[in-house]
DNA sequence: GCCGTTTTCGGCCCGACTGTTTTCAGTCG
């Protein structure tokens, strides 16, 4: 079968689009380019295989061209279009359109009339002030492009940071301006409110009964280093750990269409208006445009906006272009009841002392009944962990004896005794058989030999979801949003095989993991596996954590049916044995 | 290049900003 990923199919998507940009294009081709590599990017199934298979045209976005450009590349390993358009343009020329201010037009202006191709001949252009001669540059757009170069070039956008940092910051921002008395309604917007794996800048969008106090207001919080704008319509702002806050304040009136724009995403507001379009509808930030007697509406809630549209709300975490505006259309499937934070009833991966946890049995046990679950298990790392964070065999013994101890002095929640268990290269587990058998709970996760071949890895982790004390697998990719991607793995195999052995698959919900992802935690429920939001913590303070991994579920569409932890005591116990019996 | 409760052909999101212009193209989010 075909190795060759999604993330590569997209890639070549992408380079496509922006190939033909410079060719010179009609615009709607390049789009389609960059649709279609984000339709194979959210796919959770081998595009390649499914292209193979005269199938991928199923997929948004993807028609019969560009299935046929994907089975060239599974079978050539290139497509032909591509190759002779990167024998047309230099690759420095791509190069050139990721500088601010230069997109492919005047990319191609400057290799046409200058032969600039390169990064390099063009600061030589700039240095003898030649780009001035041509028509559309002058003095400024020279200045700019020196300015872009020197900022260290290829950095059109600003870097992003985790989820949880920049709700650290947004979320006492909001807080303050609620409580001041200027203001009426204060809502995140952005991808923050999403909840997205990461941020770039956060937006407030506001009403106020004395817009430019409240906009003042914002200045004087203590967590802002700088402000570069205030006035009635908001302002701009830089918290000391370099964070932008743009806050705008609006009329009640046009609240709803405000916060629906800037909440996002792109590609969910573009597909928006593009269904709105055929309705003779064009929506904007300032209201809804009606062709048929040229009325804009406006709109205080945004659940007015959608249903202008002949929909039904979508909540933010949906709103990705994944197929939430067909099904929250009229005569569509609906949209899933999504998950929340407060039906989670357990927790079934964390550590304490024993490992590399900070807190004793007792201590996570406590701070889990405090989030009101009825049960934790406690999965400290087995025999092979290293960084001194081992547990041989007789330590896990002893373990064992300490959880059951305190499970039966602890009222309102059951302890299970458990581990998580790595998973060798070979797929086989760190204790033998008769141990895992005396444990409650065993989660297998991947701690090592992340570099295997995507055959080997999907083979050692199915190794470990078919062994019979293995109830659930840890951090599935091993990925660290924005540092590091997930090993090369078969997730679509993984959840078949999941999903035979009833074997449960964890959305560890530590905000620099959520793994599995939005778009793999859908699959994996539509395959029928249970899934788990689990902390991992390593602390009392640590199964705050949760709402990161609720976040993922609700963006891969989840409801309370799909997570096995919403389950009370009793339904979690016995769903976990009849799954054992069935290995 | 994709797609269809006006279409298998003719459409294809919306507005702001910038620098260059004398009415606007290109870029950006």
């Amino acid at each position: 079968m075909p190795t060759l990923t999604n993330a590569q199919i997209a890639a070549a998507l992408d380079e496509l689009g922006d190939l033909n940009e410079l060719d010179g294009a009609i615009i709607h081709r390049v789009v389609a380019y960059r649709n279609g590599a984000k339709a194979v990017r959210d796919a959770s199934v081998s595009v390649a295989t499914l292209a193979v298979a005269g199938r991928a045209t199923e997929l948004p976005g993807i028609g019969a061209t560009l299935q046929e450009k994907i089975v060239a590349l599974a079978e050539t390993g290139t497509i032909p279009a591509a190759e002779k358009l990167r024998a047309k343009f230099p690759a420095g020329l791509v190069e050139i359109t990721r500088l601010p201010g230069l997109g492919p037009k005047r990319a191609r202006l400057l290799y046409d009339e200058l032969g600039i191709d390169s990064l390099e001949s063009l600061r030589a252009a700039v240095a003898s002030q030649r780009l001035r001669e041509l028509k559309g540059f002058g003095p400024k757009a020279e200045e700019n492009i020196a300015a872009g170069l020197d900022a260290g070039a290829a950095e059109k956008s600003g870097t992003r940071v985790l989820l949880d940092r920049a709700l650290a910051i947004g979320e006492p921002i909001v807080a303050a301006l609620r409580d001041h008395p200027a203001s009426e309604r204060v809502e995140l917007a952005g991808s923050a409110r999403r909840w997205a794996d990461s941020v770039k800048d956060l937006d407030i969008i506001a009403t106020a009964r004395d817009p430019a106090a409240l906009a003042a207001a914002l200045g004087d919080l203590e967590i802002v280093e700088s402000v570069q704008a205030t006035g009635e319509a908001g302002g701009r702002a830089t918290t000391h750990s370099g964070m932008s806050v743009d806050l705008k304040i609006v009329a009640p009136e046009q609240f709803g269409n405000l916060l629906q724009h800037f909440s996002g995403s792109r590609e969910h507001n573009m597909a928006l208006r593009d269904a709105a379009v055929r309705r003779g509808l064009h929506v904007s930030e300032y209201g809804v445009l009606d062709d048929s007697d040229g009325v804009t509406h406006t709109c205080e809630t945004e659940a007015e906006v959608y249903a202008l549209l002949g929909m039904e709300y979508i909540e933010p975490e949906l709103r990705e272009n994944r197929g939430e505006l067909a099904a929250a259309a009229n005569g569509g499937d609906g949209l899933p009841d999504l998950v929340e934070e407060k039906h989670l009833r357990g927790d079934l991966h964390c550590h304490t002392t024993l490992s590399d946890g900070t807190a004793s049995i007792e201590e996570m046990a406590a701070a889990a009944l405090e989030r009101g679950y009825t049960y934790l298990a406690i999965t400290d790392h087995s025999a092979s962990h290293g960084f001194g964070d081992d547990v041989p065999p007789a330590a896990l013994e002893r373990q064992i004896e300490r959880v059951h101890a305190a499970n039966a002095a602890i009222d309102g929640i059951e302890l299970l005794a458990g581990s998580e268990v790595n998973i060798m290269p070979d797929g086989s587990l760190d204790y033998d058989d008769d141990l895992l058998a005396r444990l409650d709970w065993v989660i297998a996760s991947v701690h090592t030999s992340f570099n295997m071949s995507d055959q080997r890895m999907t083979d050692r982790v199915i190794t470990a979801i078919e062994h019979p004390w293995v109830d659930a697998i840890g951090h599935l990719t091993g990925r660290k949003i924005g540092t590091r991607p997930g090993y090369a793995i078969d997730v679509e195999a993984v959840i078949a095989a999941a999903a035979g052995n009833q074997t449960m698959i964890e959305i560890n919900a530590n905000p620099n993991r959520r793994d599995i992802d939005d778009v793999h935690a859908r699959a994996t429920a539509a395959a029928g596996v249970p899934v788990l939001i689990n902390s991992d913590a390593h602390s009392p303070g640590g199964f705050a954590v949760a709402r990161y991994g609720i976040a993922t579920a609700r963006r891969g569409w989840l409801g309370k049916k799909d997570i096995a932890n919403t389950r009370t005591q009793k339904q979690f116990s016995a769903m976990r044995k009849r799954a054992r019996n069935r290995r």
